[in-house]
DNA sequence: ATGGAGGTTATAGTCACTATAAGGTCAAGT
DNA sequence: ACTTGACCTTATAGTGACTATAACCTCCAT
């Protein structure tokens, strides 16, 4: 599979499978005669893997860790687990962060009740010092 | 106020500081003899303003819109409010986003059953390509 | 007068891409 | 056989919102 079909597969694009393997996150299976990378089903599923953990906020660095760990089949996976429990953790915070901006972000529509910049409350608000 | 003395009062590093005034976000009142910046408490309430403004995921440019209108006071404010209702809506799509990684993280951490990496689902069901 | 904390500028690095340039290759149509 | 256009290659630069580093200047206390 040619780089160009690997992307309409995974639906990511070619110049980003190119980056990847430059951070050394997936490299194609072998190069044809003329240069062109071949990827294989194998890879489709490390790209598949790679673009799910992106969705889910892991950092490339984090991304090649567990890629790492899964090939030492052997170990026990408690590193891969604690990784998962450190992003789940990390969502949640982001989750508590979005209520409050939610919250503000609604007190701040009923400030503008339709007259014009100066009596409207929304920058003053924002600007409050205290907190 | 100085610059370090700004960045206490509102626990916004000095480099971030310069770079606000870099792009046009944050002039100081005026320079010492001596070339150091120089703050009062207007600049002190508008990098409030600004960090407020990043907490709720505006851009810089978002901010300084933002803040071009409110220098126009007797513009009617259904722009300011049409930026707010905007951010809200994006910051629900970022909720929602949330919750789907939650839920699959969720998920993960019980395919993990502190065996070894082979036997581990965690990886494996990352890399699925069914959706 | 010396040391250390704080200020100044300018430049480069970060992350995860995205865009652009300048060229090589291939399959199909004329 | 030739051309067109889609696809591939590499390398380099740009993005946003900072962060880090270098090299220097200034102030204040000892």
């Amino acid at each position: 599979m040619s780089i160009g079909q690997l992307a309409k597969a995974s639906d990511v694009q070619a110049v980003t499978i190119r980056y990847y393997e430059k951070q050394g996150l997936l490299a194609p299976q072998r190069r044809a005669a003329n240069g062109y990378r071949e990827y294989g089903n194998a890879q489709l599923r490390r790209l598949t893997f790679i673009r799910r953990c992106r969705r889910l906020g892991f950092s490339l660095d984090d991304i090649r860790a567990l890629l790492g760990l899964a090939d030492q089949q052997a170990l026990p996976c408690d590193q891969i687990d604690a990784r998962i429990e450190a992003q789940l953790a990390e969502v949640r915070k982001r989750q508590r962060d979005l209520a409050v901006m939610e919250e503000e972000l609604q007190r701040l529509t009923h400030c503008c009740a339709g007259g014009v910049v100066a009596q409207c409350r929304i920058v003053e608000s924002l600007s409050e010092t205290e907190e």
